[in-house]
DNA sequence: ATAATGTCTTAACCTTGCCTTAATAAGTAA
DNA sequence: TTACTTATTAAGGCAAGGTTAAGACATTAT
């Protein structure tokens, strides 16, 4: 598998030093670009999975910088996270409007920095959204805002029941095994009944109707459209 | 290409001096004027991109400077930031109607400063120093200068319940978890309880309005207008 | 310095509703 | 039919959040 590729921008070398010997010393392709500017530039040609952005920067800041990586159509699904001091006026850490998917405070711990940036990576779509296409099925979610629109009508679910339907429409048509569904939305060291399950499927077909969800009997269930 | 012109008004000389030393060091082209009326002599000489005016001046204040400078056919396109004290009586500020596009809060920050006029001048329209239209929501905040709007009301929150809902509201309906908010709120290495967060929830809703916090059970929180 | 004020956090308890289970019914394939 | 799997229902436990008050702490005023 490929390395994971980091761009770091910062405008201080000694934290453009610190931080990337941690996460090259975890296995990632670290690029560094001391201002906002070199950062587009270097994004464009790196297409990078995810890029560090400090807030605070001479030239072009780090909410400018997010603004504008966000505009880029190739760039626009890279995951983007802040560092901020946490002292700084809160003027600049203006928001999650730009277009940022986390914040990271300073002073940064490496092993914290190295765990959120795994984190970040595993999820890997916090910007995707929305799933399967309202088209077809009448059937819109949205982790996001954690809302499921049924012919666009809006409606919110249980945890349980919301992320069991992420899975199954994640992959419409295709079947997923109860271990699988265990494995996904209960974790794999949860130890819940077989019926648990089946007393979910319920609840959704309850409100969402029961055509979406079929049984594969002694398998598991698939969601269609 | 010209460099870009600045027009900066203060009746203090140090400040002066303080903000166009570092402005033309970014390379603009700066004027300055000790008071509301030689400044619109100056900016209708000028013809400035920006005007940088202190609200705080004998005379003639900055609001009043600012309505005068709206008024003018030739200088009514042109941008102006307001500068201001923090704990300033914010009243006459309230109507933010004098047709400023920006505050800018001392004591000033030369880095902040320059970045927040470059961005200014690169976008040609307001910053982000106002967030969620009062039109659909009902509540304006004002990052700048710490302050809440409920229907026009101002209304001042402590830091915390601030920043709270400076964060959720920075996207309205998207979820934020407890983490998320943990780690931009109180910074990733700060350790507080759980409750803490309720709290500050309970705080914003009483103060607010329930309505515009919803909560989704084992996720977070989320602000919808 | 001391007092007064206001903010932040915690602890304890309450409330809600999600999750799970158990028991029973209904399918489905051999 | 028999054996097995899933559907259905209701109920209880339990975890998550809500609420309140009080103390710690910081900030400002006297």
């Amino acid at each position: 598998m490929n390395k994971q590729k980091i761009l770091l921008v910062d405008d201080e070398p000694d934290i453009l030093e610190l931080i990337s010997f941690n996460l090259e010393k975890e296995g990632f392709d670290v690029q560094t670009a001391s201002n906002g500017r070199i950062a587009l530039q270097k994004a464009r040609l790196q297409k990078p999975d995810l890029v560090l952005l400090d807030v605070m920067m001479p030239e072009m800041d780090g909410m400018e910088t997010c603004r504008e990586l966000r505009e880029d159509p190739l760039l626009k699904d890279v995951i983007i996270a802040l560092l901020t001091a946490r002292n700084e006026d809160y003027s600049q850490i203006a928001g999650f409007e730009a277009g940022a998917d986390d914040y990271i405070s300073k002073p940064i711990k490496p092993r914290v920095l190295v765990s959120r940036v795994k984190a970040l990576l595993r999820r890997q779509q916090p910007t995707a959204a929305v799933t399967a296409p309202t088209s077809s099925s009448g059937i819109t979610i949205d982790k996001e805002r954690y809302l499921v629109f049924k012919n666009n009508e809006p409606l919110t679910l249980p945890k349980k029941e919301f992320e069991l339907l992420a899975l199954l429409s994640s992959a419409p048509g295709r079947v997923f095994t109860r271990e699988n569904i265990l494995n996904t939305v209960w974790g794999n060291d949860v130890v819940v009944g077989d019926r648990t399950i089946d007393v979910h499927i319920r609840k959704l077909r309850e409100k969402l109707g029961d055509d979406y969800f079929k049984t594969i009997k002694g398998v598991g269930y698939k969601f269609e459209p």
